[in-house]
DNA sequence: CTATGTGAATCGATTCACAGCC
DNA sequence: GGCTGTGAATCGATTCACATAG
């Protein structure tokens, strides 16, 4: 529960502005709570109750307007406007995400790349150079970014960062299979690729071996 | 609550398994309920709680043998032994995944790496040559995967699944920005890059602006 | 004295049931 | 008739309090 928005629904916010931008490249107008529920996976009272919690832009008998749906749901989350975004660590993962162009559509650009290899340093990454990561504190501040992605050892996880947070940087979306420690007004999230499967695999076994006989009616969980 | 034990409690068991080889890693021995919670951002009960659910492992007075939690923990995730993975889609950030080291790391094997782009067929992906997608039914079969990796564009999405599901396939983990709709007993994950973004840059909104004066003390949240 | 395991109590999230609007 | 918005009831998950073991 954050500023009256409970955590659950919270992390729902994201999906519906997913779905509704779906059904609106498909030239859907409206959409109603059943239907969002039905592709989610969830229920439609959640679905109410959630988009209930920022106001009432429903209409009983007809539904959720799409656009209307998105641009409230976009200024909720803050992508309304371009959001600047620093990348640090160009392996693999990191050139893959520096070009992966789900996030321009999303409304968050990467800025910056940074590594701490100097034969990668001046290397092009899509359509970014590898700076320093001596630089970081000043590109930061300069381009006021507040949100940065780690695609890092690790090993390197937790002093890149500190090095992030020192730098004002205010979210950490973290990559390194690794648990960082930050101070508290700062926000992780950790995206581990390889807990993912483990979880999926999880959920396979369980499956095949269930205490109850009855096959559970939910079909694909956490989408 | 699957099997017995609530969902709540599956989600938290790879963190306590990373956890706990990292600690073994750096040559401790035992670690008590009160230690996890502290560097996983839960309390101790949770803890004690979730770890009771399969039995009693730990000692009064001592802790948990990070050795004997680790084990156990593998083999209720199923990755005491090796699973073979079937990587779909070998664009830059398919090309990333099949090259990741974490998988391998933690008991996952991908084992064939798919494309239906005939210019993208023979070429190397890391130690993999990929495949025609037309086959993917034979080797997914022959080879028993169980378990498919998603990291093609959102159009191509849905028919992927669709024939992974054919194939046998039972877990998903989609990297695709679309929401799949497979048949009951499949399942499905879910990584949304961008959507991890927008959780953050939600959560980073929420804390400048919260409507409870006090700061929350819980540091960042979901890792 | 320290730390686990667990019933009982609390808390939060989901679902139900229905009033109100198009 | 179809669909939203919402208090009340239910359900599940977390926390408390404490009995028990090393």
């Amino acid at each position: 529960m954050i500023a009256g928005i409970p955590k659950a629904t919270a992390q729902r916010i994201s999906l519906y502005l997913q779905q509704a931008e779906t059904l609106r490249e498909r030239g859907q107008a409206t959409v109603s709570s059943e239907e969002l529920a039905k592709v989610l996976g969830l229920t439609a009272t959640q679905v109410r109750k959630d988009l209930a919690y920022f106001g009432q832009f429903g209409r009983p008998g007809v539904g959720y307007q799409c656009d209307e749906l998105i641009q409230h749901l976009r200024r909720i989350l803050g992508t309304d406007q371009v959001r600047p975004v620093a990348l640090v660590g160009a392996g693999n993962l990191g050139r893959a995400l520096a070009s992966y162009p789900g996030f321009q559509r999303r409304g968050f650009k990467i800025v910056a790349v940074f590594d701490n290899d100097l034969q990668k340093v001046g290397k092009k990454v899509g359509e970014h150079i590898v700076q320093d990561i001596a630089k970081l504190p000043f590109v930061c501040r300069r381009d006021n970014i507040r949100l940065a992605i780690l695609s890092v050892p690790a090993q390197a996880a937790q002093n890149v960062a500190d090095q992030l947070v020192e730098a004002g940087v205010q979210g950490l979306l973290n990559f390194a299979p690794a648990t960082l420690s930050v101070p508290a007004g700062i926000a992780v999230a950790a995206v581990a690729l390889s807990l993912e499967l483990e979880q999926l695999g999880l959920a396979v076994k369980l499956r095949q071996q269930p205490q109850t006989p009855a096959a559970e009616p939910d079909a694909g969980a956490p989408q």
